[in-house]
DNA sequence: TTTGGCATGTAATCCGTTACATGATTAG
DNA sequence: CTAATCATGTAACGGATTACATGCCAAA
């Protein structure tokens, strides 16, 4: 058995409610839907799919003569079961794993220095990241008035903009601890 | 080449610069002060040992007889150097992955009740995390008031606090969200 | 005496990324 | 014409976990 716990099979059945589409448009469609928590590479992606066509969950269908050779995949009932089933479950314990908590954590011994410079780094990735995912929820309110599906991807716009800001917030604060001896 | 990228290494050389522990002891050293946001195997920590001694970054000492079978390592000037200058390294840049989020976005694909479950699940966790993280601090601040690395442990604990207090309001806005048709 | 904690280690395996290979089509 | 983009795929490799193997010592 392979490749039992891996999420990419449910990604790609996720997106394929919404729309059929190639293994490419689904890769595209990753990075500006769920590409502030998640990802997936074509190396996932294609043996992803073939598996799901051979499981019955997805059915494939090569685009008609003249196109650009291209293959679009659509989910099956199965497959609708099987995301369905799998949503239920109660998500996978993720270790954390955070390299700049570990560079703060043995701070003293490096150089001051390098250290602000990793934190003014995160500061700024973070405040450029909320200021992103606040244009990204304007935009969906606007674009995406009557999708059904709405609610759910602005919550998770949400999050992302909430630990940006808490990540911003914590950077200035840990700039201000090293600045003086607080 | 192998294990080039692994902070393995850098985690043993960081403990070990407090005081010098065998492979066990840094096991359980790691779980108890960056187990909040960092893990590492023993399949890991052994040959991560093997390996830095090899390289002359820690030396091992085998316990004197009559003890219980053990080594105990120290860092060396090398290690020390080895260490400060991975951590003036810009920390490297980790994709995000959030299996919660992904079956908050695919929602309107399941039962309310269950997605409703997860995020109750996510509240009391955080919460929990967030009074333990409180609690942890409290702790430090009086046990280690006059240890030189305080300022950065707290650092790391400070994250780690703010970040479950983010998630748990989030979970508890989401909850809301789910309960009306705001 | 037997259970549980101390202690070290390895082999199999897994999930996933990276790099590479290939080729068609469209826009400049 | 040629560079970029569309489009699909595979092989090799890499970091890490899991499960297993082994054995000593102390306490109940």
């Amino acid at each position: 058995m392979k490749n039992v716990s891996s999420r990419t099979p449910m990604v790609v059945l996720g997106l394929l409610c919404i729309e059929p589409m190639s293994g490419y448009d689904l890769k595209a469609m990753i990075e500006q839907s769920v590409g502030h928590f998640w990802h997936e590479s074509y190396g996932q992606l294609y043996p992803a799919l073939h598996e799901l066509e051979e499981r019955g969950c997805v059915v494939g269908q090569e685009a008609s003569s003249g196109e650009r050779r291209r293959k679009v995949y659509a989910i099956t009932d199965a497959g609708r079961a099987a995301l369905a089933e799998w949503l239920v479950q109660p998500p996978a314990w993720q270790p954390a794993r955070n390299e700049l908590l570990l560079k703060v954590f043995f701070g003293r011994m490096a150089q001051p220095e390098a250290l602000r410079a990793h934190l003014e780094d995160l500061r700024s990735a973070s405040e450029r990241d909320a200021a992103q995912l606040a244009a990204l929820t304007a935009q969906l309110e606007h674009e995406q008035a009557n999708a059904p599906e709405l609610r759910y991807w602005l919550l998770t716009i949400d999050f992302g903009h909430r630990f940006a800001q808490m990540r911003a917030e914590w950077a200035r604060h840990a700039l201000h601890v090293m600045a003086e001896g607080t």
